[in-house]
RNA sequence: GGACAGGUGGCCGAGUGGUUAAAGGCAGCAGACUGUAAAUCUGCCCGCGCAAGCGUACGCUGGUUCGAAUCCAGCCCUGUCCA
């Protein structure tokens, strides 16, 4: 099955002269001679790409100006979206323009793209505290301003909200071939587990499309990038800005994204590892870091911070239990980028105070504990390490719970809190907290 | 509009009248082992309640029955084929 579709790939490529697709194979030596892919290479973000020689040959004697996009389908992005954004920055750091483009108006569609079905359709009141809320982050990763290679932030509601049905059929419809559209491995495979895929997810990839060629009009831009599920999409844009304008455009994906056991990345115990202060604690934030992959060490340093290639050589080296080192490294790295350097030292410091010393760090969560005192059942959930009374009660009678680092099996057990002392509540070796009387 | 097939817990998927809070798998959480890793083994995995117990749940609404995810009717949604 899956050959399959790799297959579709590939033979539709062999057809488009002008997209000569190119894997990049991990440990390929780089040969660019543009500063941006050499850049993009080394550190690991190429999957595909369109045209290579030429997207080289350009970006090393001009600022190319490069895009992605980001719809708003929750109040923040969470790690998932991180390679993009990170992408950005490099785009910045080799010394061209990022455009980062809010999808408020391809968010009203929502993208079908390798999804099994249509996800709820959002009101546009949501829509627009998403991308409100969105937009923060990216301010920690990218220079933004007037200068020619500084970063830009741009809606494309801002033209799509605009278009008139049948004006747009007529000068865009039309370089819509749907038999092609239908080849895509993205939509494809929704089909062939007969799905459905509405009409108006169906046109979420020519408004896509239409915003590269928008993009490559209003600013000139040259590059669009995205995850390895966007190539469809990418491709599209690429073949409408020419036949539209006759001008080349270029494409960039990267990997999809899995930590080393295979699993999507982003999502732990609690849901997404969002990149929003309001959406997550820098503590946890820093936490799953920490808790990577030995396999994944090297190559989330090499994504997700800007240390030297040499420095992470040597710290992705490191052997058995002093791979720890290189995780904290990372840690605090990442953690730094996304949230600052105080949210950053903070959460490495009650990191250190609880797991190596067993005491109380000062970034733990806290929980007011009230005169007449709290059921530790009621406690775990209250102060979030359990998502109901049920599953609390389940981990006290596993064994799982510990009050002052004692096991504790009594899911009724009343914990009192003398006023202003604390007292430490864990679930199982992670999750610690501190219970102050009030 | 017609014929047929479907809609089950976060996901996949069994289940055709009671012993079914619903097999099995995945994901997740915890325990053991470790290095806050991986692998492995074990346990847990709807909600409320200290507890006895209660409440919800198999697309929706109503019905048959002592008893329904399972039978009946209507409706909604999805797919395939036909018009």
């Amino acid at each position: 099955m899956r050959y399959q579709g790799i297959h579709q790939t590939i033979h539709f490529q062999a057809r488009s002269p002008m997209l000569t697709a190119r894997a990049v194979q991990e440990g390929m030596m780089s040969n660019y001679k543009s500063d941006l892919l050499r850049l993009l290479d080394e550190r690991g973000y190429i999957h595909q790409m369109t045209d290579a020689d030429a997207l080289d040959a350009m970006a090393s004697k001009q600022i190319v100006p490069g895009y992605i996009g980001f719809d708003p389908t929750a109040p923040s992005l969470h790690v998932g979206s991180m390679v993009q954004i990170m992408l950005l920055r490099r785009l910045q750091q080799a010394g061209h323009k990022p455009i980062v483009v809010m999808g408020g108006g391809t968010g009203k569609i929502g993208d079908p793209s390798f999804k099994d079905e249509a996800r709820k359709m959002m009101t546009e009141e949501i829509i627009a505290e998403n991308v409100a809320s969105i937009k923060k982050v990216f301010d920690r990763f990218l220079t933004f301003g007037d200068g020619p290679t500084d970063a830009i932030m741009v809606d494309n509601a801002e033209w799509l909200d605009k278009l008139e049905y049948i004006p747009f059929l007529r000068e865009v419809g039309q370089h819509f071939s749907v038999n092609r559209m239908l080849s895509f491995d993205s939509v494809k495979q929704r089909l062939d587990r007969e799905q459905s895929l509405s009409f108006l997810e169906f046109n979420y990839m020519i408004l896509q499309a239409y915003d590269f060629r928008e993009l490559s009009e209003r600013y000139g831009c040259r590059l669009q990038m995205g995850g390895s599920d966007q190539w469809g999409n990418i491709v599209n844009g690429i073949e409408l800005t020419r036949r539209m304008d006759g001008v080349e455009v270029f494409g960039v994906t990267t990997p999809l994204l899995t930590t080393a056991d295979g699993a999507k990345m982003g999502k732990t115990m609690n849901g997404a590892v969002w990149l929003n202060e309001d959406a997550l604690p820098a503590y946890d934030f820093w936490q799953y870091w920490r808790n990577s992959d030995d396999r994944d060490v090297g190559r989330f340093l090499r994504l997700f911070t800007d240390m030297p290639l040499d420095e992470i050589a040597r710290l992705e080296a490191l052997e058995g239990s002093e791979i720890n080192q290189a995780k904290i490294v990372l840690a605090n790295e990442v953690t730094k980028l996304v949230r600052g350097k105080e949210a950053a030292k903070a959460a490495e410091a009650t990191a250190a105070q609880t797991f190596a010393g067993g005491g109380l760090g000062g970034d733990l969560p806290v929980l007011d504990v009230p005169a007449e005192g709290i059921r530790l059942g009621a406690a775990c959930t209250a102060i979030g390490f359990t998502a109901s009374n049920g599953e609390a009660k389940r981990k006290i009678a596993e064994g799982a719970v510990k009050l002052d680092d004692e096991v504790q099996s009594d899911p009724g057990f009343l914990i009192e809190v003398e006023s202003g002392a604390d007292r430490k509540l864990s679930l199982g070796k992670k999750k610690h907290g501190v219970l102050r009387g009030v």
